[in-house]
DNA sequence: GTCTATAACGGGATAGAC
DNA sequence: GTCTATCCCGTTATAGAC
């Protein structure tokens, strides 16, 4: 468990990470980060230069990996319903939300452009990118001609922020998964196969 | 501008209100509630028990006039396509999010079940309602028969909520209206009619 | 009912020793 | 690089006067 690779700093990054999942910027304090990483009060003011800075670092690192996850599954062999489908039905831990979409709630972060930017740059690229996937199925004839890729793009990726949203004020994940079926249900009638002519 | 009609307890609520939806319940003090609603600190204290008694007391508020504002939607005349789209296109305060789904993402709020439940409950309602309108498009020949009206109904509520957090994100409406036209253009291909047989 | 005073606590950061 | 001490301020309340 013990890794000397593992520095400071990036023990700092991950705590700062977690937290700012669990509990957004509002209520992550500098101290609950320490406590966290197992650094000390004065480790982390040399590492950073507050608390704005170390988000600003741990938002970031959130974004990247959100894209890699992401493009793990859109990037994926088969066809562009296919691929959606698998992100649509990837395995999240839904009660606790998205790293990234639930710091959008967060007024501090909306304020602040150098905190909200990743944020903003990581759902442009996500929306771009399933709207590539959907051009690309409709270029090779699976997808109905007359299907707006942008549109439909950026209705899948609030299906999936929106989902988490009622998720957790049902604590609970069904409602999650009932409107990703939903969509679903919707997203096959876009489908030229012959299963998927119409609901 | 004056009403003597408006109590303190009244001005605490709505100053409440206000701030739990620009700040969300751990960015929103007793002191600034005060300050907003010109009640001093006696009277808060005097009115209700603290901070979670004034919130419970103001997100149930809330939580009705979601409904009602919902309600004259959905329960306008016309078909059942035509009052979907009337709930989608209502003007909204986009940028401002939602007066409850901003709460879901409060760690405080999911842990009190007595914070929670309005937003459990309004949610509920809602996808209720959505669902039963789509229903009586599906028996009046409107839409199609293999529609899945709960599911899509979960879709619906979710798009919303999720173009809340895209537009947040991006400090700007525009991803919300795309993702609502999104939707929009999938909708159209459940309905009977000649226009909206497939996109 | 409303006011002011007070208090215990945590947030966010700086200073300087080691 | 890391540690402890210290600081100022805001939060969330309680107490008691008016």
């Amino acid at each position: 468990m013990y890794d000397p690779w593992v520095t400071t700093a990036e023990k700092l990054i991950e705590a700062a990470q977690d937290l700012l999942w669990e509990r957004g910027y509002v209520g992550t304090s500098p101290k609950a980060i320490q406590r966290r990483s197992g650094a000390g009060q004065g480790s982390m003011y040399h590492h950073f230069d507050g608390k704005p800075d170390l988000a600003r670092t741990a938002i970031r690192r959130s974004a990247e990996q959100m894209r890699a996850t992401a493009e793990a599954d859109l990037g994926g062999e088969g066809g562009a319903l296919e691929r959606v489908r698998a992100y649509l039905l990837r395995e999240r831990s839904v009660l606790r939300g998205c790293r990234l979409g639930g710091l959008a709630q967060d007024p501090d972060i909306v304020a602040d452009p150098e905190l909200r930017r990743p944020l903003e740059e990581t759902f442009d690229w996500l929306r771009g990118r399933l709207a590539e996937v959907l051009e690309e199925g409709r270029a090779s004839g699976e997808l109905a001609p007359a299907l707006d890729a942008r549109g439909t793009a950026a209705a899948i990726v609030a299906v999936v922020q929106g989902g988490y949203v009622l998720a957790r004020s049902a604590a609970d994940p069904a409602p999650f998964g009932q409107a990703v079926e939903g969509l679903l249900a919707l997203l096959r009638t876009l489908s030229t196969a012959p299963g998927g002519a119409r609901p």
